[in-house]
DNA sequence: TGCAAAATAGCACGATCGTTCGTTTTATTT
DNA sequence: AAATAAAACGAACGATCGTGCTATTTTGCA
C-alpha cells in the first residue's frame, strides 16, 4: 500500500535507472541537489535555504543549480516531496511487515519517535514547516500540509484497524487518540531539540503506554 | 552601541509613569515599536522581524527605529520580554487567585489554551521562536529558552502543589504529567493554526480530562 | 568523430537586509 | 528665551537574496 501516489518520477538519491529510457546526468545532479538542499532544510528550515548557500555546498553556480527548478519555491516543493518519501519509507513502509492492531500501531510510533529522536540533530520538516508556512498561502504550505495530512491518515488507520481487531475499547476514539500521539511527538521534539531536557524520550514512550492502558482492552 | 544591558524601565505598552522621574518621549516610543514589533513577530517570525517593515508600520525611519534597540538581536529580545510579561499576565496570574492544587492547575490550563486558541490567528512566539532558534545558539536562543522554561516550572509547581493538597495520587509524576500537557497544547497550535483542523479546542480539552482522569486520586 | 542538445557557468539586475554616520528636528532643562 | 540633550531622519554602505539573460562547456547519440 503506498500512502500517497506520486506522478512525478522520484527524486531518489542512489542512482536511479527508469527502465526504457537512459538516464541523463541531469537527473542525478538534481537528486544530488535536492539531497544537499534537504540536509540544509532540516537544519535552518524551508524559509532559510537559500540557493545561493545550496550552490556553495554543491560547488557548483547559483545559476546552474536555479536551472534544476526553475523557481525557489519549486525547490522547496521538491525538498518537501524528498522528505514525504524517506519519511515514508523509515516511518510507514517497515510497520507493514508486522500484524495489523497494536502491534503496527507500535511500531509506527517507535519508527516515528525514533525519526524525531535522530532528528535532534537535524530537525523535522513537518513541524519547522508548519511553522514557517500556516499563514503562507502557496503551493509549498500546501504540499505540506498534505504530506502531514496523509501521514496523520495513515496514523488513524492503524488506530481503526486496531480497534477493529479487538486491540482497542470499542468506545475509544481514534481521532482522539491521533491527536494525543500526535502531541507526544510534537512535545518530544520541543524539549528534546530545543529545551535539551534529558529523558524526554522515556517521557513521550511512557505517554503511550499511558494512552494504551486507558484505550486497550483487556490484555 | 550599547554593550551592556539595558537597565531601562520596563517596556510597557500603556503610558508608563516611574515614580519620581519624568517620563521621556523616547521610552514611549519605544514600547510603542516593541508593540509593533511583537505584532510582527507573532505573525511572521522572529526571524522574519524586520526593521524596515517594523519602521513602515511605525511611519518613522529605519534609522530612527534602529537607533532604539542597536541592533536586530537587541530589538528581538525585546519582543520576547514583552510576550513573557504579557503572557504572565494572562495565564499566569490570574490563576494565582483560585486556591493551589487542582483549581488551579485547571484554571493555568484553561488560560494556557485559551491563549493558544486566539494565537491561531496571531501565532504563539515561545512555538516559533523554538523552532527558529533551535540550533542558533546566541542571547536570542537564550532569551527564548529562559521565558519558556520559567513558564513550563510554573506548571510543574502546580503540579506539585496539587499532589500535596492530594488532588493527585501520590504515585503521579509531576515531570510526566507537564510533558505530556506540553504536547496537549502543541498539538492544539499545530492542528489548529497550520492543519485548521476542526474541533481541535475539544480535543486539547478531552487530554487534559483523561490526564487528570489517570493521575488524579478519587474525587 | 561530429553535432545537436542538455547542463552549467558567468554576469548583471533590482530589491531588501542590518548597520553606520552626519544632520536636523524635537524635547527638556537651565 | 537660550542652551543642551534626546530623538528622529535621510542617505549611503556592503552583503545577500531570487531571477533573467547569454555564453560556454559537457554530454549523449548518430
Amino acid at each position: 500500500m503506498v500512502i500517497v501516489d506520486f506522478k512525478s518520477k522520484s527524486n531518489r538519491t542512489i542512482a536511479p535507472h527508469a527502465v526504457g529510457s537512459t538516464v541523463h546526468k541531469g537527473q542525478q545532479t538534481k537528486a544530488a541537489i535536492v539531497d544537499a538542499a534537504l540536509g540544509l532544510a532540516t537544519q535552518i528550515g524551508l524559509e532559510g535555504l537559500s540557493i545561493g548557500a545550496l550552490a556553495e555546498v554543491m560547488r557548483m553556480s547559483k545559476s546552474g543549480v536555479f536551472a534544476h527548478f526553475g523557481s525557489r519555491e519549486e525547490l522547496q516543493i521538491s525538498v518537501i516531496r524528498e522528505y514525504f518519501v524517506r519519511f515514508e519509507e523509515e516511518v510507514f513502509y517497515p510497520a507493514l511487515d508486522v500484524a495489523r492492531g497494536l502491534p503496527r500501531l507500535e511500531l509506527l510510533f517507535q519508527n516515528w519517535m525514533r525519526r524525531t529522536s535522530v532528528e535532534i540533530d537535524s530537525g523535522c520538516l513537518f513541524i519547522s514547516g508548519a511553522v514557517e508556512f500556516d499563514d503562507r498561502p502557496g503551493p509549498v504550505r500546501d504540499a505540506l500540509a498534505g504530506s502531514v495530512k496523509t501521514w496523520l491518515a495513515a496514523i488513524f488507520r492503524a488506530l481503526v484497524q486496531a480497534q477493529e481487531t479487538g486491540h482497542l475499547k470499542l468506545d475509544a476514539d481514534p481521532h482522539q487518540m491521533a491527536f494525543e500521539i500526535h502531541g507526544l511527538i510534537l512535545a518530544l521534539h520541543y524539549e528534546a531539540r530545543f529545551l535539551k531536557t534529558p529523558g524526554s524520550i522515556a517521557r513521550a514512550n511512557q505517554g503511550f503506554a499511558n494512552i494504551l492502558e486507558r484505550y486497550g482492552s483487556a490484555a
